[in-house]
Order: C-alpha cells, then sequence, then structure tokens
DNA sequence: GATTTGGTTCCATTAAGTGAAACTATGTCT
DNA sequence: AGACATAGTTTCACTTAATGGAACCAAATC
C-alpha cells in the first residue's frame, strides 16, 4: 500500500480530483490538470465536468480554468458546526484569550496534520500562519505534538510516517528520533512547546484535549512571538492552559450524541 | 418535497448522501438516512463508507453515527480563499464597517440561494441568523433580492422556482408576482431594502456587486436593528453602500485570471 | 430463548466509468 | 492567408465497478 492512490472507486477519484484543485490554490486550467494528475484526458474531462455539475467546482466564464466551489463553504459550515470541537470550546477560547491577551489556537488532527478549526488572535500587530481552516504540519507545531504525544501507539504509528520532517527553521526536528524522544517528555510534563520550530520568532504552550478515556480530540494552544515572551514566560501559564483544556473535555465527554428526533 | 434528483454517476449520489448528512444538523445513524434517502441498503451502505473512507465524513466510534468529516473544513478554507470575492473584498468591508459602525453582509448566490461569505458585526449586542458560511433564502433576504434583481434574465428563472416563499415574517413576500414587482424597483433605485422579511426587527439595504459587464457576482448590505434605525436612516447610507460595492466590483474585474505558476 | 431492529456481507446482474483516438475550436507562427 | 500547434470536447467498443435483493450477523427487546 503506497504513499498515497487509496482512491476507491468513482467517488475516490473525483475527490481526488477536487483535492488537486484545492492544492493549486487558484484557478487551474484542464492541461495543468492533465499533467498533475495519472488520469487520462476523457476521465479527467467527465470528472471534472461531474464536479461542475454538482456545485464542488466552478468554471471560470472566459478562461474556462477551475476552482473550488462555493458549495463546499456551505459543507463546510455545516461541518464546522458538527463535528469539530470549536463551537463546544468556544467560551472556554474567549476566557483564555481574555486572560492571557495571547493568540489562542484550536487544532484537531485530520489524516497526520493539523487542522486549526477556531482562534482568537491577540494582536494583529503579528500574524502567524495560522488561521481558522488551515492546516500545519503536526511534528513542528505545538499543537501537533501535543496530540501526538498522546495518541495511542497504533495511531502514532499510522500518523509518524506521513511527517515530512522539512526543516522549517534550525530549531525543527528533522527525524523521527528526536521527535519521539521528545514526545516522551511531552507525556510526562502534560504540555507540549513549540520553540520556532515552524516559524521563526513564533513559541507556543500547547496541551492535549482529552476525554475521560484518555483519548486525545484535539489540543489548545498559546501563541505569541519571541520579541513578546520567553518560553519561560509561556510556561507559566501552564495551569491556565491545562484548566481550559480540561475544561473542553469535560464539556466534549457529555456531547457523545446530540440526540436527534 | 424532493425535487433535487439530477444526481449524475455515483459521484452525484455520493455527494447527495453528503448533502443528507449536512442537512440534518447533527450525528446521523444509517438507518435515519436509510429512511430519508430512496437508496437500497446496501447502495447507502458502501456510499458511506467511502465517504467515510475518504474524510468526508466521520463515523461516531460508539454510536456508529455519521456526521461531516474534518477534511471539509480544511477543502473550504480553500474554497473561501479562492473561490469566493471575500479576500478581495475584505479591506472594502473594513472600512464600510469603520464607518458605518453597523452590522455588513458579503453574500455570493449559490444554486437559489443565498451563501453569507464574509461579515463585519457591529456589536454582538443582537446576532443575526447569518454568519460566514451560513445560507439564507434569496426573496427575503437585502442580499438576495439585490441579486435576483440584478441577474439576467434567464438566469432569474431558473432561480425564481427554488425560491420556497415561506412567511417567516408578515412582510415576507409569498409569491413570486409580489416579488418579481419589487424586483423591478430595485433595479430602478439600484439598491434593495429588507423590511423585516426574514426576522422580525432586523432591517437592512443590499446593493448589488457589479463587473463592468453587468454581470451581479454578489452584494453587500449594512443590517441593522429596527430599535436602533429606521428604514430611513439606513437609506442616507446609500451613497456610501454603492461606492463600497463599486469598489469591490472593479477590483474584481482585474482579477479574472490570478495566473498561477 | 425467541423475535425484532440495526447493521454488514454476498454475488449474479447490469449499468457506469473508461480511455485511445478522432474531432473541433482557438490561438500563433511564417 | 494558410499551416500548425495547442487546448478542450466528443465518440464508442470495452472493462470495471456499482447495484440491490436477499441472506447473514449482532445486539438489543420481548
Amino acid at each position: 500500500m503506497g504513499g498515497e492512490g487509496h482512491a476507491d472507486g468513482t467517488v475516490g477519484k473525483a475527490l481526488d480530483v477536487l483535492e488537486m484543485v484545492a492544492d493549486q490554490g487558484g484557478p487551474v486550467r484542464f492541461s495543468d490538470l492533465l499533467e498533475i494528475s495519472r488520469y487520462p484526458k476523457a476521465t479527467l474531462y467527465r470528472l471534472l465536468q461531474t464536479l461542475v455539475n454538482q456545485g464542488m467546482l466552478s468554471q471560470d466564464a472566459g478562461s474556462g480554468a477551475y476552482r473550488l466551489g462555493v458549495r463546499l463553504v456551505r459543507l463546510a459550515h455545516n461541518a464546522w458546526a458538527q463535528s469539530s470541537l470549536a463551537p463546544l470550546a468556544r467560551p472556554h477560547l474567549d476566557a483564555l484569550a481574555a486572560e492571557v491577551g495571547e493568540a489562542i489556537h484550536l487544532a484537531q488532527i485530520d489524516n497526520g496534520h493539523i487542522l486549526f478549526v477556531d482562534k482568537r488572535k491577540s494582536t494583529d500587530m503579528f500574524e502567524t500562519l495560522a488561521q481558522a481552516g488551515r492546516v500545519a504540519p503536526a511534528y513542528c507545531t505545538g499543537v501537533g505534538k501535543a496530540i501526538l504525544a498522546f495518541l495511542p501507539q497504533a495511531a502514532r504509528d499510522k500518523v509518524m510516517p506521513q511527517q515530512s520532517f522539512h526543516p522549517y527553521t534550525p530549531a525543527t526536528h528533522t527525524d523521527p528520533a528526536s521527535l519521539l524522544a521528545e514526545l516522551g517528555i511531552i507525556r510526562a510534563e502534560g504540555v507540549a512547546f513549540d520553540r520556532e520550530e515552524h516559524e521563526r520568532g513564533i513559541i507556543s504552550i500547547a496541551a492535549p484535549i482529552q476525554l475521560r478515556s484518555g483519548r486525545v480530540i484535539g489540543a489548545v494552544s498559546i501563541a505569541t512571538s519571541t520579541s513578546r515572551h520567553t518560553l519561560e514566560e509561556l510556561s507559566a501559564l501552564k495551569p491556565r492552559l491545562l484548566h481550559c483544556a480540561a475544561a473542553i473535555g469535560a464539556e466534549a465527554e457529555n456531547w457523545q450524541f446530540p440526540e436527534i428526533f
């Protein structure tokens, strides 16, 4: 089983194409996609047609270029509301943000990558890479490491090979061994630090959000810049952060099944 | 109630199922979906499996209930950034919001319904139904009517039958004829008013965002509550609103094809 | 211990997706 | 203008994948 291609059936292929368009980050022409994908011309063409038909993609009138359709925005609104812990964590993040006055991030893991589902920004003075809906690598972010550390062995084994270990900064982990070593420490301490591993000058302290069963369902972090605070100063916020994470976890507990009728 | 139905191929069906889950607004069990959908058991089962596999749905560990997957949030982030006019309109909305101090909405039309793609809220004192990503009917919102009014005949004919004309308030249009009549007035005036047609106590003034070619690509509105302002007061903001809409339209003009590399 | 309810798997049937190649529409070079 | 490439669309014999009725299994419920 290779690195990628678990495209089950036609639906898988269609979604694969959708993802390709998403990755391009802008309008893509047919021939560009043809080059990137391994699908033959006609097949790709039909898949695109179908996706456009379905409103998942929209086609530029003039150029014929493809971009993601607005239907996705609508679906995601629902997804965010019903599937992420964002709505539930909201008040807790607000409280934490008000108290510490720094940027707060809420993240979940998605297929080996970190997905930011909500955030509060301290001030627009500096801008972290992260925004709600954005993705980031797990191995070099506070939230990522916090989640990885508390993942059950099996899940971690599945996720580790998905990490690229690209050295964003001199402080970035560049191999599984050193990361695993740190994960051990994180398990012991209960929080993870990002020591400018993803972005130079940006540091954070992160805590996993867990259910009583121990299952990790996400992470919260307090992020700041080195010009504003030191790691030690962040460290001082540990109790407050853990409290917030615990509060969110507790609330997630009795939420399993919002009974519909 | 169905209507709908133009499910092309397997992909269409899968997306149809996805939408069904989205509509439920929460975890759904297999049998619930089985009841709602016209698909046979085995077929529905496989479709769900595929979607879960693909991360478009996630399945609750304990109950086996389905909900929308986080992958959607990720995709939507891209969709929002690349396919809506939100990023481009951002500074203009900020400016307008700062100036008028009321709630600003930016919307596009999607399959006959209004999709809010961005907003600025005046104060959290009152909460409009609208939020980024949310949908609302076209026939009873300011932005909706502004867009409908300037749509080319053919497009409008396609969209009108999709309106439900549900009477949210006493002021809501309840038939195509009265709506069409107002659309004429809106075309003449250049702006649309929401006179508590969707939500009691909420009024707005909306302007279409158009390209030089005349094509409508969205609408901006200034919304407020009747307790804060009258329609006449809103009317006074018309020049400022039109200016904002024009500015966004002008910017959208030279944006057609952001040249990728 | 028997029966219902909710979910999963089988497998012959059939429909749907496939893709090489032919075709059309649009530039672009000489 | 004619020739030539380039980008996108359609065709059609072929192959694969989706279908769904029915059987099956598991866990609640009688």
